[in-house]
DNA sequence: CATGAATGAGGTTTCATTCAT
DNA sequence: AATGAATGAAACCTCATTCAT
């Protein structure tokens, strides 16, 4: 059974477009919106100016086209994320455990985070699109989490932007990363565990 | 004593190179270093084209010398920033209270950390720079910080990334604000206090 | 005699260039040769780019085709136009009948007249046979009508471009309707009475 | 006092605009607005892509300048027309005389015809302004000199569409020779006087 | 110092045409 | 016969930069 060299002309024609959105994403990151050239992207894919085209409308809608491919695997693991315990403590843990590893350790959504920053004032849409799909739902299972904890007396009375508080670090840590990594790497896995070691010591403190 | 209604020809040419670099860093970080004009720069000066080739010799020196600009105001500060206590609690809360003012009240400060996100791969040196002027320092006097209670036995035992997850927050905060803030408010004042509060629980949870 | 409700595939097949030109027609004389894009005649027709390349060479050949095609009805019913009478008069008013009928009121003339004026420098060819095919024939039937009324002595002694300015009022309506048509429109009826009313004493006149 | 080999920049910058309407008018007559290049353009005048749109914003604002341009002078030449007789007879001669010095035999407006003819689908306002400040006052102006000469008893009962036949002529005249000058010349005085020798005839014929 | 006309390299986008299926 | 993916040449337009005034 040997590899198929050549993909039929079908196969082609139906990676296409998943080609062109890898490497415009590459590329994107790399360099910005603006100072991608469409040529760039057709090079990398190993075709022509021209074909890029053929798919997508405009550099735009190929920009937002690829936001949308790179948030998709986000969100269908968060859809599929389930905690499997009642307590708070574990609960919490474990879902920031998810969150490292989807987000912090994941370079494509790292990078998508670098685009939001960058590109957020040129396309709102997709500022609005990833509050919407990405942040409040993260914030409202955190506040879900907490609120669970204070109900059942585990927790201590939380402030109104606890659950930005907890978030924050990833995002600290994401652009941490983004920023400063290649220079100054840092233990993502230290990191987990010292801000989950702080929380736990810090919000239960309260209850003493 | 009369107002000064007019600067003399002499002050007027003295503030062109401020004013330019005060209507650079509107531009670049609404726009980005590529999608800026230059010409959109001299409009916001109220020059032409030509006068910004007069200060600046390229668009390239322009946006590192706004950086440099813009980056100067906290360097000073935190020069002047002593602590005046020796309580390694009080000396923290002080120090986060310091930068939140400094770097998550700041608009330039914030929107210099958009620029270091977004351009941060075309100007290496930028990056280099903030890391030496900007990170590392403050990462240091955290340090030092929590070097100094754990050595008086009330902070427990650092992680070696603590410094940075106490830092992240920080950073956490003002992404944060430069993605949403504009649709979804942040109270800073809370999310500090909410972090100092956790921070001071989680760190003395240790000596329990 | 059961409607047909579906022609077959060959007959289908046989009409197809017969629908391209059709299409090729209705787009060029609404943008223009160089505006008109080979897929909009393809959309038209219901088929693809591809498709028209199957029957016609390249862009230039579409359009020439379809000149030929849209001339064909015009030389098709000029052959087959006899005058009936002797009366120089009222041959003269059955031509100029006839030439409304058959250019000021048909559209595809009219149109016909548009790519001519439009097209005519970068097509020389079209403008030859648009010269021989139609200009000159009709000209000279002018010319024979005027030279029998002449020789008659029924007509005054012709000027030499009087065919021209017999036929000018034709072309010009043409033009005007071409022109101005959708907002001021004409009434060919009485035009073509008005032409032939001046004509007639204009050219009677001469023998008083 | 010798030629002023090198105008100043001032004089040069007060001739660009015409030097480029002037090349644009010789490019778009020959090509078409569509197939002319706005470089073409540019190479006529000497300079290059840039300068043209330091000038014009785009080639359709470019070409609607042009249009403008070329269509002053006939409005000015026709504002001065002044019919110096009362003789409805020698009113009209004058006028069509005119029109022949200034339509017909004028290059630049014999080529606006063929613009409005062929652009006019794509630029509907040109059609409007040329109905407006052509078309209208020139049927207008042959009305008033009908009605003159129906009213003193002079010319016969006129027909609704008469001026339009009488200014028909003129029209065909310009798009004959818009079309086949080049191989078929006309004789426009000959035609001109045809013209009028017929419509005197034919009108007059009326008092008989 | 300041201007702004001019440049020209380069970017986005279009489209006639080809060709494997 | 028909498709439509791919090409690549070329068009429009932008803009950093220069330089004569």
């Amino acid at each position: 059974m040997p590899a198929n060299k050549k993909p039929t002309r079908a196969q082609q024609k139906a990676m296409r477009p998943l080609q062109i959105l890898e490497a415009a994403f590459e590329e994107f990151i790399a360099k910005g919106f603006s100072a991608t050239r469409v040529e760039d992207v057709a090079e990398r894919v190993g075709v022509t100016k021209g074909t890029i085209y053929v798919y997508f409308e405009t550099k735009e809608k190929l920009f937002e086209s690829m936001v949308e491919y790179v948030s998709e695997p986000f969100k269908e693991s968060f859809r599929g994320f389930v905690t499997k315990t009642d307590d708070p403590f574990e609960a919490l843990e474990s879902f920031l455990s998810f969150l490292f590893a989807q987000i912090v350790n994941e370079r494509r959504m790292r990078e998508l985070f670098r685009l939001v920053v960058s590109e957020g004032r040129t396309f709102p849409d997709m500022i609005d699109r990833h509050h919407d799909t990405f942040m409040e739902p993260v914030i409202t299972r955190i506040d879900q989490i907490v609120d669970a904890g204070v109900a059942r007396g585990i927790f201590r009375q939380k402030s109104a932007e606890l659950p930005k508080v907890i978030m924050a670090p990833i995002i600290g840590t994401v652009v941490f990363r983004l920023i400063f990594d290649d220079r100054r790497p840092l233990d993502s896995d230290e990191v987990l565990s010292t801000h989950i070691d702080l929380l736990m010591n810090g919000l239960k403190q309260a209850m003493a």
